[in-house]
DNA sequence: TATGAATGAGCGTTCATTCAT
DNA sequence: AATGAATGAACGCTCATTCAT
């Protein structure tokens, strides 16, 4: 082969992707995108099809290294609010370490252009967490709330916590536990 | 253009520019908006200056009416938790009956096109509830969260909330009661 | 209305593509031919709604306006030889005034963009000739050629005829008589 | 790229080109026709120096192709018709026979990328027929007809001919030999 | 020499904004 | 003030050509 695709140019495009799409949100231009992954123009759709192919590997990609954050040392023996504790962590040093990526997501969860396949695929893999979330229901331990219903407070909850240790960085550690005491007060019970 | 003839075309204007981006997303053009306003493209610029006036006029617009609704028949005297269910009621009484207004809201909040500024005068007139909270903090019943992360959890809770209830509408009663639920055990006690 | 669309713009857009087509062919831009109509590029697109259509529409204006040409002064009631005669010469004298016109109709008579549909609609009018030839064919006076096949003829030798007036126009009387006597002598008799 | 190392491939080019034009006309890329050639696309550029050197070949070969289609079995002696009969049908038959290479013909000689150079190197060889309008033209056989129109004649009935033969194959017979007897009555007599 | 990824000028088209009416 | 045609910068994308392998 010539010069072999090379995964090293695919992942500068996503992530300058992220970059300007955190940074421009709906206004980010493939030419932006291209300048700042240092590539040509025309480089960018050999690695992905048209823009809206490339905003829903960019959303899968950023689902699927969340995803890895948090599975990552999961304690799938642990007792239920320590597997919630982990998980809430690991998100929050995920988008506390990855901040581009994080509001990148956030934009892109909220796009017309990230297809209802692209979002299915997306929550594939967090299987463990609704795992945990559908025992912890059998065991009538999540009051009276629906799974998924308590899934999205967990997310919302954590996106909120989220902007606040973005916000003030300084008191970190005061919103993290916060924002967990607040989730767990909501959802365990019964 | 400072003063426009008519309140009545400001209005259609700035309703239709509100269906089109519940529909539309980053893709709702001025054409489109005007023409659904039954308005010339040219006359929406005698009612704002540019697109991104627009933008924030009608951010602006969406809060006060959103406010409106949740201050209307405010129970100033009431327990704590019966203003909160008060509030988050009106929240959702107003999003359910003004399902694109919400859709709208909920876009703009996220665009980079809304300013600071904006954002900042949107939030004013909230003050009473911002009040309670406060009185509700100062009487040691918040546990010991900030008040602007008890407001901005209340709001992700009742967002949420809400697309529970726009999804499963047969059950919108359940998910009103256990979503208040939730917010009141996430920041009560102490 | 604030300015009307105006024909006459339309006309220059129509007549500018003629004239571009006729000299680059296939590698006509709506860039150039916007220039040349001296217009900005976006107005041809409030003209036409695309590229294609514009082609479609030219192609059907030189059409028509080869016909009005063939069909001004069209003798009905005189012998068939004099009736061949006369769109004879008026094929050659639209063609002699119009060179541009005459090459840009040939071009599009061969592109892949002219729909089934514009050229059928092109050939509509030229009822009367083809009128003539069924007549003809009738008689028993067209030999036993099939009228499309004869049209055909007549088509191609006309072209041909063309282009010789066109490169040595010093001699157009004489290519103008020895192609009719051709085209006669090629289809009359029986 | 004055030697390329495999004739083979050029041909494959070459052929692949004369299919992709025939098929899509001013829109065959480089890049498709490198694939139809099983050739990487950069190879197409060791070949040929761009493009338009490309179809400028192309079209000599199609040219050269056709002519000795139409020389071999030439009967250099016989009756000035029976040549003409000859050429005629050596020409609808290696149409017949090679429709993607007719039709690619006829899409370059219509070409503005096709140099006059081409051209003119393409219509040498045609001799030996040229020659027999010349020989007919001295003996006051061609009634006043100048050679070169003569022969343009001939190609564009014969072209229209091949158009019906190929629309209409089960009267290919019948077309064949009524254009034959059009073209021989439109230049034959004095 | 052959490959095919890389390039960037240039394409057709859109759309916020201006301006003649 | 209202209209909507006119404008042209900017967009996403294509493709002939180059060049690292």
């Amino acid at each position: 082969m010539a010069r072999p695709k090379s995964e090293h140019k695919r992942n500068a495009i996503l992530s300058a992707a992220a970059g300007v799409i955190a940074e421009q949100g709906g206004s980010a231009t493939t030419a932006r995108i291209a300048k700042e992954a240092r590539v040509a123009e025309g480089t960018l759709f050999t690695y992905f099809a048209n823009k809206d192919d490339l905003l829903n590997q960019l959303y899968l990609e950023l689902k699927a290294g969340l995803r890895n954050a948090m599975l990552h040392g999961y304690p799938l023996d642990a007792s239920l609010r320590e597997r919630a504790w982990h998980a809430w962590n690991a998100y929050l040093d995920w988008a506390i370490a990855h901040p581009a990526e994080r509001r990148a997501l956030a934009r892109l969860t909220l796009s017309e252009r990230v297809t209802e396949a692209s979002r299915k695929a997306g929550n594939d893999g967090f299987a463990p967490i609704s795992a945990a979330l559908q025992e912890a229901a059998a065991l009538g331990k999540l009051r009276d709330h629906p799974v998924p219903f308590v899934g999205a407070i967990m997310n919302s909850l954590a996106e909120t916590t989220m902007d606040f240790v973005a916000h003030y960085p300084a008191e970190a550690g005061r919103y993290r536990t916060a924002g967990f005491e607040a989730f767990w007060s909501a959802i365990a019970g019964g």
